[in-house]
DNA sequence: GCCATTAGTTATAGTATTATAACTAATGAG
DNA sequence: CTCATTAGTTATAATACTATAACTAATGGC
């Protein structure tokens, strides 16, 4: 029979599958067979690795809620700017979705008494946290005298937010996640010096 | 038995059903049984209506199509200035979402072989119609010298879809649909007045 | 008032999916 | 080498959903 791996082995083997099918045909519509099928296993396979479908999510959640805690966290290291650390915050998080272009969906994805929703809250926690950092820096940023004065907080981390989102749409439509840094990079950029506004902004 | 209705005003209240259910649960987990119970109907009597359930979601499509596109006709209406139908397309485009939440949940919902696909196809092609039109006022704004030089047409308009987009998100999480409209005014505001920058904005 | 139409019913076939049971064989510890 | 462990298998129970078939009765046109 062919080479039996570890449970260990096999267990990431299962979640980055299941991100990947995430992204091709919806959170929600992954099946244990298809993640089975995908890896050349039989379907109950995957019981031996995770009791129930619902742990491969929180599993899946579990490494999401890292790698944006990760990220908040680089932020925050050293004593750098904080219109710099708005910078990390956003593109820390583009890069990301731009590895794993189903987070945003399973964020978005529901059902109800399904095996998802918890999975789908922790993930949506840890984006809270995100959140306010964004928040934390930008109101350093702005006592800080960086931008206008007409820019409250919460409405400048909701536009900032907005340029994730705006790319997230249209990640979800075209299916291409390669331009997200990039277009990412030139959009933030031009909103902030736009907060900014000394002149003509660039 | 009890009063049978026509099936014009049955049909009516199926989608509105659709509509009400797709927000609560998440559009590919409404079921013909669950649009049925809520109607006091047993679950094969939606078929005496739409042969398929994919026709239920066609039907809803076509209503929503109709939506947007109005409201981008309304926007298009008399010698108005640019920036003036800008705001009408967005303020248009969130309220429409208020009264109907589960619009971008149809819009960013997949199910590959799934009922949801042509109709959620015929929403984004509706929207790519929107952003046109977001796109032709904005560049004739940009023409008139109304917004900065830096500003490129379609980075600004991806910026403006920011708006829309993060309130969506913000909608997705807390599920409350009323300070759309409200908070959208001020967003918009805000961010139209950054893209002119004529001093400190407002 | 009669009757064709059709909005509704119950029963059920077909399909997909999660999960368990019972078995099989590869692997590592001693 | 032997054996306990466990990653894998096939078979199948349980459940949920779409859709059809066959029947029933409310309704409107004549």
């Amino acid at each position: 029979m062919k080479s039996r791996k570890t449970s260990k082995d096999r267990k990431v083997e299962i979640l980055s599958t299941t991100l990947d099918l995430a992204f091709e045909v919806g959170p929600d519509h992954v099946t244990t067979g298809m993640i089975a099928g995908r890896l050349g296993l039989s379907q109950p396979a995957i019981y031996k690795h995770f009791p129930k479908k619902e742990d491969v999510w929180l599993a899946v959640a579990e490494r999401l809620c890292t790698q944006i805690a990760q990220n908040v966290e680089k932020a925050g290291l050293g004593k750098r700017a904080p219109t710099d650390r708005l910078r990390t915050l956003i593109l820390g998080q583009l890069q990301l979705i731009s590895d794993t272009p189903a987070l945003p969906e399973i964020m978005v994805t529901r059902d109800p008494t399904g095996a998802l929703t918890k999975a789908r809250r922790q993930i949506q926690s840890a984006m809270g946290d995100f959140r306010a950092a964004l928040s934390d820096a930008f109101e350093q940023a702005r006592l800080g005298g960086q931008f206008q004065d007409c820019l409250g907080t919460n409405d400048g981390v909701t536009l900032l937010f907005g340029v994730i989102q705006s790319l997230v749409l249209r990640l979800i439509v075209t299916r291409d996640p390669a331009v997200l840094v990039q277009d990412g990079e030139r959009l933030l950029d031009l909103q902030l010096s736009l907060f900014r506004c000394k002149g003509d902004g660039v």
